[in-house]
DNA sequence: GATGAAAATTTGAACGATCAAATCGCCATG
DNA sequence: CATGGCGATTTGATCGTTCAAATTTTCATC
C-alpha cells in the first residue's frame, strides 16, 4: 500500500536522496530526475516504477544542491520596515505577496537591516551569496537611490508604487492610480451634497502624495468646486494633522468634508471635525487604505481600497519574466483602487 | 585602494568563486575557507592577503553551496495568515523575528499555503526539501494538532504563545503573560476609582483568552470587586461584542470600566458606551495589544502591550539552539506585558 | 644537524542535484 | 544481415563549499 502514512516515526528527519530512489526503483540518477523535471523523456512503465519509490521513500529534491546547480535561489527577497499608522496594506501586501510567489514556485524572504547606512550592503550581500534572486520593493521614495544602483548593478527588482522621481519606464513597477482614488473620494462626498470638501495629506514630495492630492484638485475643478484654500498637508501623525485640520475648520467658510491620503489622516480629520449632539461626526471624511479602523470607528468610515492582491500577482509575474530573462526591466502595471462606501449616506448634512 | 567602489558596473552579477579568490591570493581554497570560518588556523600575513583578495574581488560565500555542504538552509519558516482586527502584533513581531533571525545568521521565509488542508503538507515540503531548518508558529489554537505532530516527525520548531491543551513542558515556546496583563489593566482601572469593571474577550476554548479572562477575575477578587455576571465574552467581531457590552451596561448594577481581551473588543466596548455631552466616552476601557487605533483614538485609549521583540529574540533564541542541538524542545519563557496608560486619568469618574 | 612536535597549508572527497554527452536496445529499412 | 535512426537510459562532469586527512613548513630541543 503506498500511503500517505509516514515512514521513520519519531526520529529526526534525513530525507531520502535521488540516488536512493534511484536504487530503490533500479534506475540512474537522472532517470529520476528526468520523471520529475522530463517526463517525456521516460517510458510510461519506468516512470511509474520511479514514482512508486519516490511516494514510499518520501522523496523531495534537496533545495540547495538544485540551487547550487542552477544558479538560482527562487527567493524574492524582501525588506520589513516597521508598521507606523493604523493601515495593514503592508500585511496585506506581504501575504499576497507570499501567495503569488508561492504559485510560481518561489518564496519570500523577509529581513530587517539592523543600521539604515548599512541597506545597500545588505541588498548586496543576499545577492552576491545567492540568498535571494531579487527584490520587491515596497517602500519606494521620491528620487529613490536604490533604483538606479540595483539597475546599475543588474539586481533584479521591482516595486510596488512608481518610481517617483525617475522615468517610469526606467523600472519595472505595479502601482494603483492615487489620483483616481481620491478622485472617487470626491466624487462619493459630491454625491452626498459636499462642495467644500479639503484635502488632508502628506506634504509636497513623496511622489505618491502628490498624486493623490493631485487627484482631489483635478476631481474639485471637475465638479466645478474650488480646491483653493482647502489643502491641509501636513506630517502623518495624527497631532499634526488635527491640527491642520483644525486651522481648515476654522476658516470663514470651512470644508464640510475631507478626502484624505491615509485612513491616519482621515482618523485626524474626525477628530478634528467632532460630533453634534447625536454622537454623529460634523465632517465627512474618506480615508484611504480601508484599514481595519475604518471598519470600526463609529460610525465606520469610507475609504479608498486598493487591490492589494492584483498589485501583488503583478508583482511577482514582473519579477519572474526578469528573473526568466523574458521580461524587460521598465515596465508598469497601474491598477485602479476602489472606495468602499460606508455610512448611511444622508445628503442632508453641511449648511 | 582597497575599497568601497564597486568594480563590475552595469553588468550581470557573476559573483567570484573561493577558487578565484584562492588564485588571487595564491593560495588554497580550504585556506580562504579557513580565514572565514577559522582564522585561528592562518598565519597572520596569509589571512590578511586573503582578505584583501576578497575584498578586491568582492567575494561572498555562495549560499546554496553552504548549504549543500552543512546540510542546513539557515532559513526559519514562518506562515502568515491574513491580518483581522485593528492590532499589528503580527506585524511587529514579524519585523523583530526577522531582526533577531538575522543577529544570528538567519533569515525568515514566509509562506502562505493556499488551501487549509495542505497546510501540514507544505510544512513537511519545507523541511524535506531543506527549504528551512524549522519554524515559528504565532497562530497556535487550543489543543493544536501541529505540535505533537511536528514533535512526531523530529521537525524543530517553537511557539511564539504557549500550546495550550498541551503539557507546557514538551514543547518550546515563548509568551507573554496575559493574566498578568489584564491583571495591570484591573489594578489600573481600580486606581482610577472603579469597582465595576467588566470583562470583554473571546469565548472559552482559545487557551489565551481564558487566561487573560482569568487574570480579570483573580484581579477583581483580590480588589474584594465582584466579577461575577461581568463577564462579556463573545465573537471577536466589533458588531457582536458592542452588542454584548451593551448587555453589560444595561444591568441594574452596570459596569463603569471595562477590561478587554484586544484592542478590537475595546473599540467596542468605547462604541457600546458612548460618550457624554463633552465627548468623554462614558466607561473607561483598557485594550490588550496597544494597536496604533489605541492611540490614535479620541481621547487616547490604554492598552497593554506585548514586549513583542524580546519574544521574538527568545523565539529565535530556542529554536537556534535546538538547530545547534544544544536545546531541549521543552523549554518555556514567560514575559511580563506593560499596560500603556493614556488619558487624563481623573479618579472622578463613575457614579 | 638530526628529531619530533606543532603550526600552516594543501589535497581529495563529498554534499545532492542537473546538464551534456555517451551508450544501449530496439525496430524499420535497404 | 548490416546499417541507420530514434527512443530510453546511463555515465561523467560540474555547481561552490567545507570536512577529514595528508602534506609541507617552522621551530624548539637535544
Amino acid at each position: 500500500m503506498a500511503g500517505q502514512e509516514h515512514m521513520g516515526r519519531g526520529q529526526a528527519i534525513a530525507p531520502a536522496t535521488i540516488s536512493e530512489v534511484a536504487a530503490a526503483a533500479g534506475v540512474s540518477r537522472q532517470t529520476v530526475s528526468n520523471v520529475l523535471n522530463a517526463p517525456a523523456r521516460v517510458a510510461p512503465e519506468t516512470a511509474a516504477r520511479v514514482r512508486q519509490a519516490i511516494e514510499q521513500l518520501g522523496y523531495r529534491p534537496n533545495r540547495a544542491a538544485r540551487n547550487l546547480r542552477a544558479r538560482a535561489s527562487r527567493n524574492i527577497g524582501f525588506k520589513i520596515h516597521s508598521p507606523a499608522g493604523v493601515s495593514n496594506l503592508l500585511d496585506r501586501f506581504l501575504h499576497a505577496l507570499a501567495e503569488a510567489a508561492g504559485g510560481g514556485g518561489y518564496h519570500v524572504l523577509i529581513f530587517a537591516p539592523a543600521p539604515v547606512e548599512e541597506e545597500l550592503a545588505a541588498y548586496e550581500d543576499l545577492i552576491r551569496t545567492g540568498t535571494v534572486d531579487g527584490f520587491v520593493l515596497a517602500d519606494v521614495a521620491l528620487r529613490d537611490p536604490r533604483l538606479p544602483w540595483f539597475a546599475q548593478q543588474g539586481i533584479p527588482f521591482v516595486c510596488f508604487g512608481r518610481p517617483w522621481g525617475h522615468e517610469h519606464d526606467k523600472f519595472a513597477w505595479a502601482d494603483v492610480d492615487g489620483a483616481y482614488g481620491v478622485a472617487q473620494a470626491v466624487d462619493h462626498l459630491v454625491s452626498l451634497g459636499h462642495r467644500r470638501i479639503a484635502y488632508l495629506g502628506w506634504p509636497e514630495g513623496t511622489g505618491f502624495g502628490d498624486e493623490r492630492r493631485t487627484g482631489w484638485r483635478d476631481a474639485m475643478r471637475r465638479h466645478g468646486a474650488m480646491p483653493e484654500g482647502l489643502d491641509g498637508s501636513c506630517q502623518e501623525d495624527v497631532a499634526t494633522a488635527t491640527g491642520a485640520a483644525r486651522r481648515l475648520l476654522a476658516l470663514p467658510d470651512p470644508p464640510t468634508a475631507f478626502a484624505c491620503g491615509s485612513d491616519t489622516f482621515a482618523v485626524a480629520a474626525r477628530l478634528a471635525g467632532g460630533v453634534n449632539p447625536a454622537g454623529q461626526p460634523n465632517v465627512e471624511v474618506v480615508g484611504f487604505d480601508d484599514s481595519p479602523a475604518a471598519m470600526l470607528m463609529s460610525p465606520p468610515m469610507s475609504s479608498v481600497r486598493q487591490p492589494v492582491q492584483e498589485a501583488a500577482q503583478h508583482v511577482v509575474g514582473l519579477l519572474l519574466n526578469q528573473l526568466h530573462g523574458s521580461g524587460i526591466p521598465g515596465e508598469g502595471v497601474m491598477l485602479r483602487p476602489q472606495l468602499v462606501s460606508r455610512g448611511l449616506s444622508r445628503p442632508d448634512h453641511g449648511g
